[in-house]
DNA sequence: GAGTGGTCTAGACCACTGA
DNA sequence: CAGTGGTCTAGACCACTCG
């Protein structure tokens, strides 16, 4: 056992990444459990003969990575892998379509100029309604078969006529972006669940009833306020969200890999 | 304008905290847009009288927060604000409940060992069905309305009895750790939407063909073998993920906050 | 008090960019 | 070529933990 593995110090790679992987290797291949230590910084700079600076990167890397945590006084430990945060990324929604070679293509139902009832008034956090809002409607559909059907609204404060261009980018934030002179910073979804009503079932060509996933999107500018708004529902025979968590393996095994 | 913000140096918040507020507010306030250039490294290390690692450090922060990227030989500059990477994190369905007040109870319905059928076989990778897995059901309920449906698989190992203890951590993960002497170290899951058959209707005490939020998980050792897997379903009418992404401001306004 | 991690410095050399 | 960010060093002092 404790074949010393090693550091090149004159590779093209960064002395502070091999460590960083060395010390993950020995985690991985439980060397060294969750709950124990890791030797201590000037140990480990110690041993590889380089700057405790240096060793200190490498241990944020898997800090970062969730893998181990230090405490101040203490020492550095091996964390027990955590399985209770996973993460959905919401790219997939439309990515992975995209990845599996079918091609999406967005048709527009309808671009209209409207008055912000009670309903808008309240998200936008407007107090007249007087305020108009573009309401953009569209259908994303791959290969003859339609997949979901968005409504958008955005404040609508150019007087330009509405852009054909709003198709070439239909996300919301394209949406917000090409209508007004402000800079959406920040964004909000709310995930839900529900069934098709006889509009959406029509629209979407599929029965009343269906489970469909819900997505109210919210954006936001610097100063925090509402400048678009969406709800989008997405076939729920169609649509999956896939997260993980805990000690990944990225399975770096060959192949150029730079920090 | 213009007027020179400044560095606390003998202040006990580190001086990479504070410089990184200070770079994050010109940001947020608009004066420094997406696309311009932060100054140089050295220049800042200069203005404020302090090392470049700690300018490096600082900015490090931005980085990690998405709101500035660097690039070799030319400089750093302040990225667009992403709003197509919306996370959700899996924490909120039981915990949103909680901070809400309300006291979460989880209720065995059966605890059985099982030979694995086909559909097992494939899940756990066994190339034998003499292989014992021990099958879990539960229901969560809240203020006696029944919220979710839980049903969990995980290798048997142990010729112990099955303890009550499972009911103490009634999670997939602890399920696994109590009936086996593996870690799990990594977890999959996948979320759809579907309604409500007969019998999860009748468990639930909700009607049939009700929208419920299908999830998936499977938790992996260190070998990456698969060692527990679960199917739940949670009420379409009382769960929901939100999810943010975006230059999101934390508003650190008062309070004690220590990087 | 000894030992740990957290911060910071003032340099150095490198890789990359663009004129 | 000058200027940029990327890596690394060999120290220093601090805050914290625990005996």
């Amino acid at each position: 056992m404790n074949e010393e593995q090693s550091i090149d110090k004159n590779s093209v790679i960064p002395i502070y990444y091999q460590l960083a992987k060395l010390l993950e290797s020995q985690i991985l291949h439980g060397e060294l459990k969750p709950g124990e230590a890791l030797p201590t910084e000037t140990e480990i700079a110690n041993r590889f003969e380089i700057s405790r600076m240096t060793v200190r990167r490498a241990i944020a890397e898997l800090i970062t990575a969730g893998m181990v945590h230090a405490q101040q006084g203490k020492g550095t430990f091996v964390s027990p892998p955590k399985l209770n945060n996973v993460v959905f990324e919401l790219n997939n929604f439309n990515q992975e379509i995209k990845d599996f070679g079918l091609k999406l293509s967005t048709t527009l139902l309808g671009a209209h100029i409207v008055r912000a009832d009670e309903r808008l008034m309240r998200i936008f956090q407007l107090d007249s309604s007087t305020t108009r809002l573009l309401y953009f409607r569209t259908v994303v559909s791959a290969e003859d078969e339609r997949l979901a059907y968005e409504r958008k609204y955005t404040i609508y404060s150019k007087s330009k006529p509405i852009l054909e261009s709003n198709l070439q980018d239909p996300t919301l934030s394209g949406l917000v972006t090409a209508n007004n002179d402000v800079l959406p910073v920040s964004t909000k979804k709310v995930l839900q669940v529900s069934v098709t009503t006889a509009e959406e079932a029509a629209i979407l060509g599929i029965g009343v009833n269906a489970p469909v996933f819900v997505i109210e999107e919210t954006l936001y500018d610097l100063e925090n306020k509402p400048v678009g708004w969406s709800k989008s529902i997405y076939r729920g025979d169609r649509y999956q969200l896939t997260g993980y968590d805990g000690w990944l393996r990225k399975d770096n095994h060959g192949g150029i890999n730079l920090g």
